[in-house]
DNA sequence: CCAAAAATTTGACATAGATCAAAGTTTGTT
DNA sequence: AACAAACTTTGATCTATGTCAAATTTTTGG
């Protein structure tokens, strides 16, 4: 209902990847499975709406318009999931972040009310470590870009965690993905 | 219903992502959209079953047991393009070879009536190059940590296309990530 | 308000994998 | 059978990003 967390997984050796990332609205656990498989952690406090498993199931099977729902929720999380694949397999560093942060800038379009033209300006709701294990970066490389970001005019900051985009259509550019859809689930 | 397809996303200056790797029985396509966002691609002769949209999405409703069994499918694809997600952005070129062949080992373990002890056999769906777009590599690299698992007597080869598994928990081992469930949808 | 912990930035250096290049090998065609 | 096209291997080099380290800034708890 509010607040951030992220779904990961990690390798025996500690390294991590974050394969989601749960905003207000989205949905988390699987029919059909006991428990989850993923690392699930709260970045902020967090406020949800639980359902017990077995009343759930049942739902789902006299309410056809609830699977039909969790559907669509799913099938956008998977083309979520591959337009990340394609970030995180062939993108540079510097696009990896610019692909972040247009996600965010585009989920703040989205819920306000702003003109694509205007400036856009949101939190961050990850630390620089979050954002390394989201993009498959180190910690270091997603500092040194949004700096190199910043000197370049395509983002300014606020503090460390406040960004304001003066023109979505730069960062885009600077993403490598110009005709960009909607990312993120 | 028989052969093997690619999905692919590829950015504008041709850098290019597998997302999916479509092999019998799986489905493209998804209800409530035009067309498909991804490139498909026929790696070898192919023979599919094809629904009329329309039709379809009536059956849909008709039928709540067909989007229950869509959406089982949605999320066993969500959770390898997941897994995927942490093979991309974390794993060694030598890591994501072995987990790449551990998939195609996996699947025949499944398929065939093998005991897992046993030596594994099979072809390659994929060109080199092909693997690089799974991987996030280039094909050189690909070529090059191939050659380092044969010399390693992780695999052996038969020709350039038939592989051969001699120990899987070995292979396991190699893709860094011991505890691995099925990988692919 | 202060001290400690956590997060961030920046620098120097190392390296895995990319790039460029060329030589084999396999496959398909006439 | 022989040629061309596609695919694969291997070598030499380059570079983006990782690693290690230290200074700075921000946040948190007493």
């Amino acid at each position: 209902v509010n607040g951030v967390a992220t779904l990961s997984q990690t390798l025996e050796d500690g390294r991590t990847q974050m394969v989601g990332l749960l905003l207000p609205s989205d949905f988390v656990g699987r029919p059909g499975r006991k428990g989850v498989i993923y690392d699930i952690q709260a970045k902020t406090d967090i406020l949800l709406c639980c359902f017990r498993r077995e009343p759930f199931e049942e739902l789902m099977v006299t309410t056809p318009h609830i699977v039909q729902r969790l559907l669509q929720m799913t099938l956008d999380e998977l083309d979520a999931a591959r337009e990340w694949m394609l970030v995180l397999g062939r993108k540079t560093a510097r696009e990896k972040i610019s692909s972040f942060f247009a996600i965010m800038a585009q989920r703040h379009l989205e819920l306000g009310k702003l003109s694509p033209t205007d400036a856009i300006e949101f939190d961050l709701p990850l630390t620089r470590e979050g954002m390394s294990d989201f993009l498959g970066l180190t910690l270091e490389t997603v500092s040194r870009q949004i700096s190199a970001l910043k000197k370049d005019g395509v983002i300014e900051m606020v503090g460390k965690r406040h960004v304001c985009v003066p023109n979505l259509q730069t960062l885009l550019e600077e993403a490598g993905d110009d005709s960009d859809g909607g990312i993120l689930s």
